[in-house]
RNA sequence: UGCCUCCUAGCACAAUUGGUAGUGCGCCUGAUUCUGGUUCAGGAGGUUCUAGGUUCGAGCCCUAGGGAGGCAGCCA
């Protein structure tokens, strides 16, 4: 009771115009309870994207104490199939949200939408249509320009009753005719020039098989739906906000249950390219390894690459809603992801860049187990074992020969900390005939056991490592992101936008070298390395055998931000 | 050039509906730390697209202009 804000977490921030929008229509009187819905059409894979409107749709029903829906918009069997109703499905129930039994098919809702659209012959309020797809489209005009009556527009309603029924029964080719609604084709809004309803296909429907040769148009099937599920708040994107009066129009001169449509600003992200019609350029082009390639922003991709799915729901929270076009920032996701794997990603030890360590007054032949915590943001994580040697790999750049004044790491004469072992100093570097670094010869103190020295005297780094011996060697892809630009869509000049394509979006490094515990990691699963990144053991790939492990993303890095800064200054 | 929607720090959003601008991310500094992580403290950064107008007072209302995005599938 002291504070009634802290109960209501996200619902706290400030609202946003849709949740104020239904706050009305509740206070008025408009509506009674919430209902909402998420439409996706079964031809492809979400993708990030698409998360925006089930974070909406769902989170606020949700949140209103209200319900949500699943509908699949299956009205294009051309396009459509079975395979991306389970696949959405899944991804969805991956995603956090259940809708329970409230799984709904436009298919289904066939009948009655023909009945719906025999009522609005009677009423004189559509026609069929006989021109042909071209004809149809010059005489609809332009822009600027209004278009023409068709000359079947003033059909006797007894004729459109008889041939929509012939149009249905398949008397009639695809594309001979069309339902049309009649409308306004004088209207400065082109959705409004007389609307096609259906269309003659004559293909087999993924759910309805062969009842139907006639197939509704997305308009005149997607509000009609939304009244039939009694769905109050169809939230979708921007880019509907034209069709919206014709929406209304189908549900006002039918009488039916008002849903209302509200529209928000789809989401756009810096460095990608969500799109399904660009993501299969990038598969088909080899660009990318397929719809679950962990570069893509599909959440195929997304889960491959260890990205938590409450990290996507809070980037969307972030975001918040506008209407606004926007171009959200990726390092907004990237940080949601941190932050969530942060407080639940048990923490490793990996070698990604070996660099041979010789500890030269550890007995040899011996070794031992040292205690390690598995989590310092969760003590319930508790801790392992982990084996220290006379032998063991340290990261590559943890080492510097001549280091410059910043860098805190190991350099020759220089004592640092091996993370949850001893200290160490380095005596010797040994080099091949190349000048290249092969080998660091090290002593030890053992009264450090366990990483600290009772004299109380410090270091300035601790570094990862792991025992030679005891080491799994692995296969690590560093993924970066796909493309160089911020707007992979522009195209350079003279160029095309796939040449906007980062040439290291994937490093694969083999061998590396992992703590053993790490061989028996369940795939999909996420661990931190510890100073390096979040990593997830492939869902595909990864065995106990031959581990392989994805980086999801890096940790912050101030050392690197710093050295890169430098770099730059140079130039 | 028609219609629709929009314009507030680098990015995304707020501003009790007319009372001189805040939050998160990003950036910088410092403290803490057995992860150059986390956490904590502090800081920089805005002519609220422009110009007029109404008002004691405008990010918010009015007018004009500018800019961005969406719309001409028998796709969704």
């Amino acid at each position: 009771m002291s504070n009634e804000n802290e109960h209501k977490g996200e619902a706290q921030k400030s609202r946003d115009f849709l949740r104020e929008e239904i706050d009305k229509d509740l206070a008025e009187g408009r509506y009674k309870g919430v209902i909402t819905r998420f439409p996706p059409e079964p031809n492809a894979y979400l993708t990030i994207g698409h998360t925006k409107a089930i974070c909406i749709n769902f989170g606020i029903a949700e949140e209103f104490g209200g319900q949500y829906n699943l509908r699949f918009d299956d009205t294009n069997p051309a396009k459509e199939g079975q395979e991306y109703v389970d696949a959405i499905k899944e991804d969805i129930r991956w995603l956090g949200f259940e809708w329970g039994e409230h799984e709904y098919y436009a298919s289904d809702y066939f009948p009655q939408l023909y009945q719906w659209a025999v009522a609005l012959i009677e009423k004189g309020l559509a026609y069929v249509d006989d021109q042909t797809a071209d004809e149809i489209r010059e005489n609809r005009g332009t822009l600027k320009d209004p278009g023409k009556d068709s000359p079947y527009r003033e059909r006797s309603i007894e004729d459109n009753l008889d041939l929509f029924a012939r149009m249905k029964a398949g008397e009639f080719s695809d594309g001979a005719k069309v339902l049309r609604a009649k409308i306004d084709m004088a209207s400065s809004n082109i959705n409004l020039r007389d609307p096609v309803m259906y269309r003659i296909l004559h293909i087999e429907h993924h759910r309805a098989g062969n009842e139907w040769c006639i197939y509704p148009i997305y308009d005149w099937a997607h509000g009609q739906s939304d009244s039939l599920e009694g769905v109050t708040h169809s939230m979708c994107s921007h880019e509907f906000i034209n069709n919206r009066p014709l929406y209304d129009w189908y549900i006002e001169k039918l009488g039916i249950f008002p849903s209302r449509q509200i529209e928000f600003a789809r989401g756009n992200i810096t460095y990608t390219a969500l799109s399904k019609r660009y993501d299969r350029q990038l598969i088909e082009e080899g660009h990318a390894d397929g719809w679950d390639d962990p570069r893509l922003y599909t959440l195929r991709g997304l889960r491959r690459r260890g990205c938590p799915p409450e990290a996507i729901r809070r980037f969307w929270t972030e975001v918040g809603i506008a209407r606004r076009p926007n171009n959200i920032d990726i390092s907004l996701l990237e940080f949601c992801i941190r932050d969530q794997l942060n407080k639940t990603a048990t923490r490793r030890m990996g070698v990604l860049d070996p660099l041979k360590v010789v500890i030269e007054n550890y007995p040899e032949g011996e070794s031992e187990e040292l205690q390690a915590i598995n989590n310092p943001e969760d003590e319930s994580a508790g801790t392992r074992a982990v084996p220290f040697s006379r032998e063991l790999y340290i990261e590559r750049d943890d080492f510097m020969e001549d280091p410059p004044r910043k860098f805190f790491r190991l350099a020759p004469g220089r004592e640092v900390r091996l993370r949850y072992a001893y200290f160490i100093t380095c005596t010797e570097v040994i080099k091949d005939d190349n000048g290249e670094i092969v080998e660091l010869r090290c002593t030890y103190d053992p009264a450090t056991r366990g990483g600290n020295a009772p004299d109380g005297r410090k270091v300035k780094a601790t570094m990862h490592w792991v025992s030679a011996q005891h080491a799994v060697e692995a296969e690590v892809r560093l993924y970066d992101r796909l493309f160089k630009v911020e707007n992979p869509l522009k195209a350079p000049e003279g160029g095309t936008w796939t040449d906007n394509l980062n040439p290291d979006s994937l490093q694969v490094l083999n061998p590396c070298y992992l703590e053993p515990s790490l061989a028996s990691t369940e795939p999909g699963s996420s661990c931190q390395f510890e100073r390096l990144g979040y990593f997830c053991a492939d869902s595909k790939d990864h065995t106990a055998e031959k581990p392989v492990f994805n980086r999801t993303v890096t940790l912050r890095d101030s050392w690197a931000r710093a050295q890169k800064q430098q770099q730059q200054q140079k130039k």
